[in-house]
DNA sequence: CAATAATGTTAGGATAGCCTAACAAAGCAT
DNA sequence: ATGCTTTGTTAGGCTATCCTAACATTATTG
């Protein structure tokens, strides 16, 4: 199976994600989520369908697919691997750390996210590196 | 203003490599360069020239304007400053480090790549945190 | 249960980026 | 300087993603 385009995971996702908190999701919640249009809602929900990552039909309600949720999975664990290494150890805002997070999760190759997942679990058993790392920070921030 | 797209960015990144390093860039290199037909080639140089940030007509030498500098100049450097975190932080491979860089240099926010810039001079002032990290990283692997 | 509101679909169109194939210009080599 | 090669351009097309506007369906609620 060919890769998924940066688009089509965000939109499964948004899917999972909304199954999994609200056992449902309906189209005009996925449009609001990434400011799209409900047409090009539809339009996603055809082609993921015909990728069989989810179940649709017109006016039915979206299922996920094993497959589906195997693949969005591994999206959102690049996701919150990203996002939790620039929040946890480069010190950035949750805003920015998500933002960032969505549009690399998408392009990041395999071998230097588990670059970032190792560092990440690094400075979680040292704490300390955190620490002098934002006291260096700031201290380049007051000149 | 408004931003480039990652495919313009990627297109002036080279004209501007290409002129510091050789004085001169051709449409053929870039062709090769980006793997992408002279077809294209053509058609971004007459987009980057429209935008004022190269001088460029029909059969003519490629020049870079004083913005298309500048803009050129912020681009590598994220480039590098990606490309180095990579591999001096987290100990990925050159190619890794390069490739991943040339992707997510176009879509990172001016936030996070501060963090990242900081936390590379920090390492680089405290050597032994990529040296434990180092072993870290081997006993994991070992496993 | 009808009227209205909310949601979903379709048709038609725009844009950005890429392509190939045919042609035009430039450069080089004998 | 003329023919061959390389390089650059153009025309025409394709795909992915998005849009709006009109229409269809479903849900809500008086």
């Amino acid at each position: 199976m060919e890769k998924l385009s940066a688009s089509l995971e965000d939109y499964l996702e948004i899917i999972y994600n909304g199954i999994e908190s609200n056992c449902t999701v309906r189209a005009v919640d996925i449009a609001k989520e990434l400011n799209v249009s409900r047409a090009s809602v539809t339009e996603a929900l055809n082609k993921l369908s015909a990728k069989g990552l989810i179940n649709y039909g017109r006016y039915q309600t979206i299922t996920i697919t094993d497959m589906g949720r195997k693949l969005a999975q591994d999206v959102v664990n690049r996701h919150s691997s990203l996002s939790s290494f620039f929040s946890d150890v480069l010190g950035a805002g949750e805003v920015v750390a998500e933002q960032d997070a969505c549009r690399i999760e998408h392009i990041i190759s395999a071998e230097l996210l588990d670059r970032f997942e190792a560092f990440g679990e690094f400075v979680r058993l040292n704490p300390q590196i955190v620490c002098e790392f934002e006291r260096f920070y700031e201290e380049k921030f007051s000149l």
